[in-house]
DNA sequence: TTTAATTGTTCTCTTTATGTGAACAATGAT
DNA sequence: ATCATTGTTCACATAAAGAGAACAATTAAA
């Protein structure tokens, strides 16, 4: 009894189509096939495949066993390559989508980094703010930036993102500096993430949340754009930390409504299909992130 | 070439402690053994363990190669053994962590529901408000009413849970019924359940965050003695729907402030340990349960 | 230090399992 | 109805794995 044998030699007369393709795919006599076949449906108790002459169908038991087979088979593979080069290298395609702004700034450098431990790892990288659909378009994994709304998918949490309130010095010195969210609805001019709804909401000191609507003056879709708008102090910015740090730490902008924001934190996560079996380099990607950013990440500008 | 055998016999090596040991008991004997590793060894271009005479260590490599054996291993046990007995019935324990009043309310006649269909599943259930801690304690899986904030856990979406604020009717006529948030705080009595903040925190029509903070009667860390207290029209009731929901339907308690509420949905998720693999027999009750409650469960009111 | 016991390795021989190819049966297209 | 193609079964050949003995290596006890 060889079972391992048995699965590929089942995945190939599947996929073959036929008995005797499938010995001829595997450099042998369709005799030595039918036996593998008849002896492995016997072990199993189970018909796996109804077949005649010129057809053959799956049964339900061998669609599901054909489906493990496959997860089982790749799964080995990977055991023995990461064991036969010991340095537990990873190779494959990782085909990953990623919002566009978190990505290009934050995500490709850890990508780089993560592809110099494991240069066999070809990235497939789909910058995009909208939510792509994993399973119809073949994707292993996404990066989002809000909280699970689908239970076909699973969530596993990467790092922190914090909401900022920023202006430039010039700004604050024409408009004014804010001290309460309710300030913010008079005499000031907003940068809007067009993604976003219209009016910003935040929670006051006493615990209401404040709806702010002030004239826009900037509308974009893209974060950075409004981020250096808001540097030449053309209106408050209002977006994630990870976009303004700099900007920040660098004295360009000024941190605003510090108290009221920083219990506000959302975050990033990496999610996939709750079908797919995570290959070792997927799972080893969303450890490497996990660890890359961590509980504090370098862009944090509360703490 | 026979990788499974060769896997099930390296980890029988390690377990049993030296390779005359594993031969015993494996009913061979001790020559047979010691080629299979040599073989494995050559194959794998990697020396899995050093052995001297009276003592064998794992190398780095061994230990990995073994870890994963030991999962590839139990893996194809549960492949075949549901392939087996054809209606894809698991066996074994399943450990896990409930919230309370959900657990015992709504997660447990699914459970029996699940146990029909899978009888040799034996649930190991733990009803527990706090958050355990599932890596240290060696739970399967949790279900929770929040979101993930773990990096080390992953999450799956099971159904969705609503906020509903209510009171009786003999309350209601007592107190009168609230039109909007802000009356919630003039001339009204709450049911407070302990692990939540004191005060609520409700959104008006106008968008504006309101604080509850009129006077607490009862206080609890149980909704369903808080529920039967609404009931008796001890005071204002708001806690999640599942929880309210045949009170609601069944006129004992009226649903207050609707339009405000019903879009302040959240969910509840199952998580585990990224780090575990997910057996079967697991996967299966997460995939019986996000279908068993599904996006719209039967407690739903609104809508 | 020597000896004995135990363990792992290697070798040959044997057994078992699997591959081989021909003959046969079954099926569907022409 | 015929024929080509496919799957199955069989006896036989081959290769792989097991068995057991002999040997080498190591360690504990004398």
């Amino acid at each position: 009894m060889n079972q391992l044998e048995d699965m590929q030699t089942f995945v190939r007369i599947v996929e073959a189509g036929s008995i005797t393709r499938a010995s001829e795919q595997l450099n042998t006599v369709k005799s030595a096939i039918s036996r593998r076949l008849a002896e492995l449906e016997k072990r199993l108790g189970v018909t796996l495949l109804t077949r005649t002459t010129r057809s053959q169908t799956l049964t339900d038991s061998g669609l599901s066993y054909y489906q493990q087979c496959l997860r089982i088979i790749e799964d080995l593979a990977e055991v023995e390559a990461s064991i036969k080069d010991k340095h537990c290298s990873f190779a494959g395609t990782i085909k990953i989508s990623v919002p566009f702004s978190f990505g290009l700034k934050h995500l490709a450098p850890a990508f780089r980094q993560f592809n110099q431990a494991h240069p066999n790892v070809l990235f497939n990288v789909d910058f995009n703010d909208r939510k792509v659909d994993l399973i119809e378009e073949g994707y292993d994994l996404a990066i989002r930036i809000s909280t699970l709304a689908d239970s076909t998918l699973i969530a596993r949490k990467i790092t922190s993102v914090s909401p900022v309130l920023c202006a430039s010095p010039a700004y604050l010195k024409q408009y004014g500096e804010p001290k309460t969210a309710e300030d913010l609805n008079q005499g000031h001019v907003r940068l809007r993430y067009n993604l976003m709804p219209e009016a910003w909401q935040l929670v006051s000191d006493s615990g209401k949340t404040v709806v702010v609507k002030s004239p826009v003056v900037v509308s974009a879709n893209n974060g950075n754009y409004l981020c250096e708008e808001a540097i030449a102090g053309r209106g408050l910015m209002f977006g994630p930390d990870f976009i303004c740090y700099e900007a920040i730490r660098a004295g360009q902008l000024k941190l605003l409504l510090c108290e009221q924001l920083r219990n506000q934190t959302t975050n990033a996560y990496a999610v996939y299909p709750h079908t797919r079996h995570l290959s070792q380099r997927v799972r080893g990607l969303v450890d490497f992130l996990a660890d890359y950013f961590g509980e504090k990440p370098y862009w944090g500008i509360y703490s």
